[in-house]
Parts: C-alpha cells; structure tokens; sequence
DNA sequence: GCATCTCCAATACGCTCGTATTGCTCTGCC
DNA sequence: GGCAGAGCAATACGAGCGTATTGGAGATGC
C-alpha cells in the first residue's frame, strides 16, 4: 500500500471532493435542492459521474457535503470577524457576515435554508444545523456578556437571550432575503433595528 | 355544457383538490420536499395519478398548490386571534400560531420553511411567500401601531420596524423549531423574550 | 334516450435517477 | 520490471419520475 496514501488517503482527491462539494452548492443555491443529484452536480464540477461517487457514495452524503461546505464557509468567515469596538457594531459586523448580502453570502444562505428546512426529515442534516446553530450561540453570547462585564452595555441585557433572539433574527431575514421578499436594505436596516433593541441601546449606531 | 359545473367548475372537484393539496402537504412535511411528486401524493391522498394530474397539471403547480394550503391554514388561525388585551400578550397569541408547537402547525411550518427556501430558486414560490409575508406584517404592524396610539405602549416604538423584526424572529424560531435544533419550550420562551425586547416593555408577561 | 361534461383510473413513453460494476491510467514502492 | 492502490471514466440496470392519452362511470340538460 501507498505511504503517502496511507497517511493521506485522499492526496489529490482532497482537492477533488472539495471541488465536488462546492459544484454541490451551485447546484443548489443555482436551480434548487431538488435538482441535486449525482450527475447534476457531476457536469457542474466538470467530472464523471463515477468521480462524484468515488468521493460521496451516494446522494445523501453528497447533501451532507454542500451542507457541511455551505457552513464552513460562513463560519470561516464569521470567527475572522474583528471583535473590538462597541457592542452594536460589533455584532453588526458579526450579523451582516451571515446575511445575503451579495451573490456569495446569497449562495450559501441558500444552501443553509434548504438543507435547514430539509432537516425536518433527515435526521443526518439536523445533527449538523444544531452544531452550526450551537456555534454561532457561542459566538454571540459570548461576545454579549464579555460586552456585558466590561460595563459597555446594560446589566440587564441577559447574553443567552440575546444571543438566541438575534439567530432567531438573522435566520429569518436569510430567508426572507434569498425568497427575495426583502431587498438587502431592508435586511440590514432591520438587523440593525434588532440589534439596538435586543442590546437596548435605542438605536442602530452601525 | 353542465350548468352547475359552468358556474363552478369543480363540483365534488373541489373537495377532491382539496384533499390532494392537504395530501401534499402531508407528504412534503413527512418525507421532505424532493420526494413530492405527482405519484407520492396520489398514493398519500388515495387517488390515482391521473386523478392528482386533472387537479394540478403538473409538479409545479402541485408544489403551490401545497405551498398555498400551508399558508392558508397558518393565516387562518391568525386572523381568528382575539386582538383584545395587553399588547404583549396579544402579539404572544399572535406569534404562537404561527410557530411550530405541536404536530398540525409543525406540519404547516414544515413546508412553509421548505417551500421558503425553495423559493430561491423558483420564482412562483417566491410571488405566493411575498404576499404571505406581506399579510403578515400588515397585521402585526397595525396591531402594535394601534397599542402605541391608544397609549399601551411607549411612543418610540416603531410599528414597522417592530413588526419586521418580530416576523424575522418568528421565521428564524420556526427554522430552527423544525429542524429539531431548539424544543417548544425554547421557541416560546425566545419569542416572548423577543416580544418583550421590541416593545421595551422589559420583559416576558405573557 | 341521448349527447355532454366532469371526474377519475389506467396505461404508455421517454427520460433521469441512484447505485453497482468494471477497467483504464498514473503514481509510488520493492 | 512488476505490483498495488488511488483516482476517475464508462457503462448497465431497475426504478421512479413527469407527462400525455385514452376510456369509462356517473351526473346533467334537452
């Protein structure tokens, strides 16, 4: 057997199953989750049929992969996030990063509320919205209370409550945002609004 | 040509596209939004394929018919509320309807939020979410704005911006309800901690 | 009685799907 | 040089799909 393969199964594979998965996202932020399948996503990333499959055995495990890369992607960018300034701004910063703002936060938001509304029947696709969801609570809460102790916000503001009712914000506005029934104004004035009220700071100062 | 039937086309028709409608529900809330299909629902609703196909011409149109039974149901529940009392226990009443608490409206959320996301892709989805969305904030909006001019709530209250931001909390609480990441419990409590952000009214009194 | 129309079942066609299998090429090891 | 394994293409199979077509049962109007 390979070394280099034992070590590192997958040598330039890697980069083909990470190619996989991002056609996997075009397809389904593109023409819907339905359309998904094995050889949709197939002539997306320019392979065989059988190359898809060789990475993702079959059609669930290829959802999991867009889902998986989908969430990464936002998350990568949410933990880059510059943490210092005042409150609001901060988790302006922090919210707008998740909205769909442009043609890529679109994409991703897209996959995320598919595959988020398909967890009602999927078991697998559940397990990984509540690790995304638990992370982003973390995030949020953590960056609210730490706000809270250095005495830059009311005492009263509860972090954990906050923090849910602000994801609770922010995932609706993505879904109104990508079914295009809110125009990208609209979502961040509204966040804004949100984030003042939640933070009780009478306003949106972003 | 058939008197009765000019006047109304659909005779027993009727029921029988209801009862298809309501089977597309049940299936999409059941096994997903992909596996909705012309044959799936036909088996669901006890009917033939042909049957399903004289009510609803093609898939598309059974996706909207089930899209629009789904809101349908959600708003009239809604418009039922009674609208007298406190103001935040009247948007309580309000957003509990509308929220996936027990297995009938867990349904109803359930293609809501699939039919939502698929809207991304599918502009008649996208047509028949706006209008939803727009009903929606239409009687939130004047039912806040209504507390504010009698007095029940403070007058730097914004009524639209209130209700946009309720709504998005309301459509982000489902996701994540229904997605099985946040119980019941969690969905309410969040929801009244929002109601009591956004009317400054300090707290949960529902 | 008969034509008409609605409602529905049955069936057929071509297509795409998920999945399994096979074989080729290329790289690294001995 | 020979072998093993990774990476990928090609192909095959059965199933289910969307859709079109046909026909028949039952009600309705003349």
């Amino acid at each position: 057997m390979n070394v280099k393969a034992r070590d590192d199964p997958r040598r330039s594979g890697a980069e083909t199953a990470a190619r996989v998965a991002a056609a996997a996202v075009s397809v389904v932020a593109r023409d819907g989750f339905d359309v998904l399948s094995v050889r949709s996503v197939a002539r997306e990333a320019g392979l065989s049929g059988g190359a898809v499959q060789y990475h993702y055995v079959s059609r669930s495990q290829l959802l999991l992969a867009a889902f998986a890369n989908a969430v990464q992607s936002i998350s990568d960018r949410i933990v880059r996030i510059d943490l210092s300034g005042p409150p609001p701004l901060v988790l302006g910063r922090l919210c707008r990063e998740a909205l769909p703002l442009d043609a890529q936060r679109r994409r991703e938001c897209v996959v995320w509320a598919a595959l988020s509304a398909a967890a009602a029947a999927h078991p697998e696709l559940a397990a990984e919205h509540r690790k995304a969801l638990q992370l982003l609570t973390r995030i949020l809460t953590s960056a609210i209370a730490q706000a809270v102790r250095r005495g830059e916000l009311n005492e009263s503001v509860d972090p954990a409550a906050a923090a849910a009712v602000l994801i609770a914000v922010l995932d609706g506005l993505t879904l109104h945002g990508i079914a295009g029934s809110l125009a990208p104004e609209a979502l961040t004035s509204t966040m804004d609004a949100a984030i003042g009220m939640v933070l009780q700071t009478g306003g949106s100062d972003s």
